[in-house]
RNA sequence: GGGUCGCUAGCUCAGUGGUAGAGCACUCGGCUUUUAACCGAUUAGUCCUGGGUUCGAAUCCCAGGCGACCCA
């Protein structure tokens, strides 16, 4: 039977309701207990026997097993799912002033996906499921589209993308990912409270987008008739209300980067900034760790995980290395012993760097050579320390080693999900430094930010030395989640229109 | 951006040139202990879109759309 029919027959049964008097879509359910308290409370329950309390319980009908006489129903709820038994004597005893054909109804006009109200007792059937035995029920809701495959349900990745609603309802793991994706952000936020960090909210309309590498969309504001940048990140922000006094910040929330998709990226992501001041990258990465542990312990209740396969060990402390000796040990190049780019370009290409030639300094060469050869190799926790400095635009220069800046990313699973610096303080060096950037932005670089003036005029009135770390939610959920694609773990991920949008004439 | 694969009934899938199929769901009938209930019957299609080859295309060719995975 086609869609369209499927729906003719439940929109018939919308009407049959109505004259019957019956609210199709009714206005409210008392309900006394959601599945699982049913199920936690009468876990000794024997079988075939029943508990004489009366309760209210409302769900989604997942599965229907419709006998003569006698029905069991799969209710579903949040937090699970409990079985209806339904009597035929019982409900036309417990309705007879209602709908004296109750039962007759309850067959012929209930369908799965309808949401229903039921009232009645507790008991585990003889085959030792537990059930409520029904003596009242409620049509609440009238599902008019028909669910995926009972057995089967939905597979197919674009449907469920495109139709989370409907995985949501049939995928009960999806609903547990986006359960723990709230309880780790709210543990995050939980820590972050009890070590007396305040949440600011910055603005994510700009007239100039930074502190990120990245291209930024626009959108345009019809009444100051000017182009606006949506956020690429909170940086330049958050460091103002430090200078503004505020000694310990954060803000989590949504970034737009007008980038591509991929299992590992989706235009808008969440981030959590976090600042604080008179503290040093090595204090930040302490924090880093907190942060993680706290979330994991939450929401997990373990530092052993398991992610695709791979065991992970969060216990901290985790392993800071610098960037010179992570190449060291992965290529066996060391880059203290090159005296010109020249011979550590050559040196880079034997060890299968592709393309050493576009690098343009030693530290950029560096930085391409780790990410090429040490990235993926990082499955446990690690803190990589001291980037070249040219490729740190915002951090403060490395109190003793030239060239380098006090900088860390934290790499779990070969991925990038933390990033933090000594934070550049000095109002000149800054402007130095995002000017080198504004002039690759001026030569055609996409991704590079131009000079925030009134940032940079902040930096003059004094920020206190500052510690600041930004990471990836929605990768620290798929890591904690084990889940292989962001999609998984963003609700509802961007995805192209299914067909183009057809011009109006 | 490149490569590979996929798109057929509401869902899950079969169908390699000759009348478009199965299971589940739906509809009808039967059934008071099922849990993928069962038994019987019926119904269900823009085979992603457009073009081409052919007597004949879901199937072969070309172009396009959307998605997945891998690579950059």
């Amino acid at each position: 039977m086609a869609s369209d029919d499927l729906r003719a027959t439940r929109l018939e049964k919308v009407d049959q309701l109505r004259q019957l008097g019956f609210n199709p879509y009714a206005y409210y359910w008392k309900v006394t207990h959601n599945a699982a308290e049913l199920q936690a409370k009468y876990i000794d329950l024997p079988n075939g026997e029943e508990a004489e309390v009366e309760v209210a319980i409302a769900g989604r009908i997942l599965t229907r097993r419709v006998f003569g006489k006698l029905a069991f129903f799969t209710l579903q709820d949040e937090t699970g799912t409990i079985q209806l038994y339904l009597d035929k004597k019982k409900i036309e005893a417990g309705m007879a002033e209602i709908d004296a054909a109750a039962f007759e109804h309850l067959k012929q006009l209930t369908d799965m996906g309808d949401f229903l109200g039921v009232k009645g007792s507790v008991k585990r059937t003889d085959k030792g499921e537990l059930s409520v035995s029904v003596d009242h029920y409620t049509i609440l809701t009238k599902s008019l589209l028909p669910l995926p495959d009972k057995w089967h349900g939905m597979t197919d990745v674009e449907k469920r993308y495109r139709q989370r609603y409907v995985d949501l309802i049939v995928n009960p793991q999806v609903r547990d990912t986006f359960r723990k994706r709230a309880l780790i952000t709210a543990a995050i936020r939980r820590y972050l409270d009890r070590q007396n960090f305040i949440e600011i909210e910055t603005p994510i309309l700009l007239s100039e987008a930074g502190g990120a590498d990245a291209r930024p969309f626009v959108t345009y504001h019809n009444t100051l008739e000017m182009d606006l940048y949506l956020r690429i990140a909170t940086e330049l922000h958050l460091k103002r209300l430090i200078v503004g006094g505020f000694e310990k910040v954060f803000e989590m929330g949504r970034i737009f980067r007008n980038e591509g998709v991929s299992t590992r990226h989706n235009p808008e992501f969440t981030s959590i900034e976090v600042y604080q001041a008179y503290g040093d990258y090595n204090d930040m990465m302490t924090l880093t760790e907190n942060i993680i542990v706290a979330a994991a312990q939450d929401v997990l209740g373990t530092l052993q995980i398991n992610y695709q396969g791979e065991s992970i060990d969060l216990t901290p402390p985790w392993r800071r290395v610098t960037m010179h000796d992570l190449v060291k040990e992965h290529t066996g190049l060391d880059f203290t012993q090159f005296s010109t780019l020249e011979e550590a370009r050559s040196a880079v290409k034997q060890v299968g760097v592709p393309n050493p030639e576009i690098c343009l300094s030693m530290g950029k060469l560096l930085s391409e050579t780790f990410e090429e050869k040490s990235e993926a190799r990082l499955i446990q926790p690690t803190f990589v320390i001291d980037y070249p400095l040219e490729v740190s635009p915002l951090s403060k220069p490395h109190r003793s080693k030239p060239g380098l800046a006090e900088r860390f990313e934290l790499f779990i699973v070969g991925r990038e999900t933390a990033n933090g610096y000594s934070e550049l303080t000095d109002p000149i060096d800054q402007r130095e430094r995002l000017e080198v950037q504004a002039a690759r932005k001026a030569a055609g670089d996409l991704e590079a930010q131009g000079v925030d003036e009134d940032f940079v005029t902040a930096l003059e009135y004094g920020m206190p030395p500052t510690m600041g770390m930004g990471m990836g939610i929605d990768r620290l959920v798929m890591l904690l989640c084990d889940c292989a694609s962001i999609r998984d773990v963003i609700a509802f991920p961007l995805l192209k229109p299914e067909s183009a949008i057809e011009e109006k004439p």
